[in-house]
DNA sequence: CCAATGTATCTCAGTGCTAAGGAATCTGGG
DNA sequence: CCCAGATTCCTTAGCACTGAGATACATTGG
């Protein structure tokens, strides 16, 4: 528990002076978490720097990597589980097939579709970036212990359920 | 607790069976942050929406109507408290001020500088979107009791102060 | 007082996203 | 079998941000 007033307890502090007739408290949790994502978001963005990557890039990368043989996925796939829109996947395919890092051919079942597939190339980035990224989290995440730890995953569980996150 | 599998889950099984020499449990934390983070906007998103808002601008309103009158910063002060740059800043004024919403001055005491200031129309709509936006974001913690809401600012509160947040 | 340095703001090109919509293909009820 | 509706992927315009740099003003040390 840190005794110094962080940016939040100011801005809790502020509204509780001019607007004392709202309880401004979920500001405590949303706030923190928004402050946080931007600071977390700059950190990792410096590690995907190091290895010419940019956060959208290794997304896609890492999905297909941890996805296993053929390391073959498809454009809907990818959106899922990056939570963007179809036409930010496009762009971001278009970039990394530019780079060789991954390859577009049309669906042998379907063919509305393609299998995007890792390449040697894109195979031996994840293999340098991904020990490198881990560390990065890992010195994030220092200064909380076991305990802690765990207490975040938990509730992180909880408010993602209450918005409908789901696997797919 | 719950119990089905979420997306983090799922992506820690797999690199498990693809990298089984790698720890990946900080992404059980890391990873749901900025899933929640994604989810987070979006709600927040449609309720700003809702006032003719957005959240870059929401942002720089509230801060100039929780400073208390006469609700007059710095475009670097703003620019400090949003976590931007500060072109993003004199482009956000750029909007806010032909909406009416504030103004922008020379600043008598600092011949480089501008006071900013929330005009009566700019503090009605945040006294319309205030509330509707608190209730949001109640929405979002609804899941979480009272034990956990204080766990949850424990941890953040620990992860902002690793990575150097500080109220200014 | 001056020069050098620092600070505050703005401009602009480049970037990656969304929203909307189009073309091709699939699917299932009649 | 056929066609209406759903699905898949892509294209494009518009948007908000960053990063780099310009300009104007302030401050500091000699």
């Amino acid at each position: 528990m840190a005794e110094h007033e962080d940016h939040v307890d100011r801005v809790v502090r502020q509204w509780g002076a001019e607007r004392p007739d709202l309880d401004v408290s979920p500001m405590e949790v949303i706030g923190r978490l928004k402050r946080l994502s931007r600071l977390v978001d700059a950190e990792l963005k410096e590690t995907f720097a190091r290895h010419d990557l940019d956060f959208a890039s290794f997304d896609v990368l890492a999905t297909l990597r941890r996805s296993g043989p053929p390391y073959r996925l498809t454009p809907t796939g990818l959106m899922r589980s990056a939570m963007v829109t179809s036409g930010a996947i496009s762009q971001r395919l278009d970039r990394l097939e530019a780079r060789g890092l991954v390859t577009r051919t049309p669906s042998g079942s379907d063919g509305r579709s393609r299998d995007v597939e890792l390449t040697e190339a894109g195979y031996a980035l994840m293999d340098r970036a991904l020990p490198d990224h881990l560390a990065t989290e890992r010195r994030i995440l220092a200064g909380l212990d076991k305990a802690q730890t765990a207490a975040f995953i938990d509730v992180l569980r909880v408010v993602l359920d209450t918005l409908g996150d789901s696997p797919d």
